[in-house]
DNA sequence: CATATTAACTAAACCGATTTAGTTATAAAC
DNA sequence: GTTTATAACTAAATCGGTTTAGTTAATATG
């Protein structure tokens, strides 16, 4: 039961540590250990079940089989989905995940990176505040392996997997504007990550392709902490506007939950009286009342790519230009829109 | 930019390793370092922003501040809202977490453990399959700091931190009991789980508390694998049972979602003709049509709790005695089950 | 003035692997 | 019968820290 260790291996067996490493790193035959030798050892290491510390193997080889994942939530259903397809992928290939979120904070993102750096891991996965444009950069200069997902900085070099967020939020509205709506509202959160902004051009470049006129008020913002009190406020807005809206296109999951919430309470019927849209989901929204229409985006996807790129990078055998990957996305139609 | 190592700083300022390691892990005034050289090496310290190799770190101490976490999915927001419980506490307290998900394969999760442990892990919070009793044994004999969540092995002596099941579906069933309803269906998993065989006696002893005679056939089992479709037959069987259900508990949130979808395919009125009720939740469950009234799970609480006793263990100075720590559920009532 | 004490350090072992640069004994080549 | 090659190993350095057991010089004590 006691902890056996290459040393032990060693003396036990009458050979080198040197030995007992070679044959349990699968590099006896290229080193000619005889095969006498090697089964000594291997059934020796099997019954005692030897297994390697992780750390020291990881100190002299000068890398860990750990990539680290920096998300701003592992709590929100959009990042859990992803980070388990990342891990069931690294998984695969004999590497560990070690995770942090950053709950959005730029500063708290870079310990995170700082810190996961210190553990050596191999590499990193981040789905950025995008206010860390030094931090990234100082890898990208160093070298070190990583991938962005989610979001990106445009005009920064980096391999990154993405979704076309622009791309969706104009196919959403265009869904809606083909239904015969006109005063689509849209409840967003404040400016500061690219993500969002491409959700708003899209949204506008729905309205511009159907000659509609842009209303500053239809647009609401709301920020991340007060989510929930600032988008019941949106909604009271936008349905009471001397030209009330009849339909929103929310940019978050959460925002359309919180909004559907809040049209509930004011007994708003949803589509009849306004119709509704979201970027991104949750797993229940077929089973709303309405059925949320809802941009899905591919999380297996970006999770699997991700680590595709990133093992690339690690093993050094990566194209040497940044590779850019941007997926797209569907519009799961449901009765929300006032389609079906 | 180029990393500097403790070595480095040593040469530079002319002082040994030991001074500069002790006075970077505040231990330069118990050991009588002046002032003057303390200042220098901090000072220095800073500006090359040496950060240490916590794997060299670790492997020297013996410990390398993680905690590794084992749960069954990290797709299951159940498990996110949990993982991101214990990482928040854990990064407040200096660690890190590793995770990794067993789904369900009890194999799989004896292997995920011991790879944690060979990375060294000083700790391990594990929702385990339940079928790796010899693992957890183990892990006890060898006093390695450990804490079960979600599932305990009941007649292990083990700490552990769980919600009360038996509680959560006696309410929820005797909910609908006392809400009129006679013919209360059972949608669970296949028998394997603890967790799962408490629900199904909660369901039961509530119907015996109503004097209701149990029957069998409105008990559906599914199989994890394959559960969408078993649950869509579950629910056929019970609709059209010579007596059919006027009401369904289900076990776990996909189940319920999986059976609300049915029960609209089928044009089943829910509550009017069957009320449901679930036994935790998905997020958009309050939007659901109807509502879904559902046994809730303190996620909070389990990750806090889990996080505080398994330092407690790491530190040394926990109690002798094992802990067990069963949180009480509350069923949130909402429209499904009729009442409302 | 010899001895004990203390302040301020440091050399070297150690953690548990990997890996480089050999060594030794035997077989093959000339 | 040397020389060369090869098979089968191994000693020791290394990774980057932590920690134990001292050392040295200055000061205090009797």
């Amino acid at each position: 039961m006691k902890r056996v260790f290459l040393k032990d291996i060693a003396k036990d067996l009458n050979v080198s540590k040197t030995t007992v490493s070679l044959v349990l790193n699968n590099k006896g035959d290229e080193n000619k250990i005889s095969q006498d030798t090697q089964q000594k050892i291997i059934a020796y290491a099997k019954e005692h079940s030897y297994v390697p510390n992780q750390l020291a193997r990881g100190l002299s080889r000068g890398k860990s089989e750990t990539i680290g994942l920096v998300i701003p939530n592992i709590s929100d259903i959009f990042y859990a989905r992803i980070a388990g397809f990342i891990e069931r992928k690294a998984k695969k290939l004999g590497y560990t995940v070690i995770f942090s979120s950053s709950y959005e904070d730029p500063k708290k993102e870079g310990e995170l990176i700082q810190s996961m750096l210190n553990r050596q891991v191999d590499g990193l996965i981040i789905a950025s505040t995008q206010q860390n444009r030094e931090e990234i950069q100082s890898l990208k200069a160093n070298d070190f392996p990583f991938v962005l997902i989610d979001r990106h900085y445009p005009d920064n070099e980096t391999d990154y997997v993405i979704v076309d967020n622009f791309e969706g939020t104009k196919k959403a509205t265009a869904h809606l504007l083909s239904l015969g709506r006109r005063k689509i509202g849209f409840v967003t959160l404040k400016p500061g990550l690219e993500v969002i902004r491409q959700r708003l051009l899209g949204y506008q470049k729905a309205l511009e392709i159907f000659g509609i006129e842009p209303i500053d008020e239809l647009v609401h913002e709301v920020s991340r902490e007060n989510y929930e009190e600032e988008t019941v406020n949106g909604i009271k807005q936008l349905v009471q506007f001397p030209n009330a809206v009849d339909a929103i296109v929310f940019a978050t999951h959460y925002l359309t939950a919180a909004g559907l919430r809040e049209l509930k309470r004011l007994n708003i019927k949803v589509p009849q009286e306004v119709a509704i849209v979201s970027f991104d989901e949750l797993e229940a929204f077929d089973l709303t009342d309405p059925a949320i229409t809802a941009v899905t985006q591919p999380a297996a996807d970006i999770g699997n790519v991700a680590v595709d790129i990133l093992m690339d990078k690690i093993k050094g055998d990566a194209p040497l230009t940044q590779m850019g990957r941007v997926l797209d996305i569907e519009l799961a139609i449901r009765r929300s829109c006032g389609s079906v």
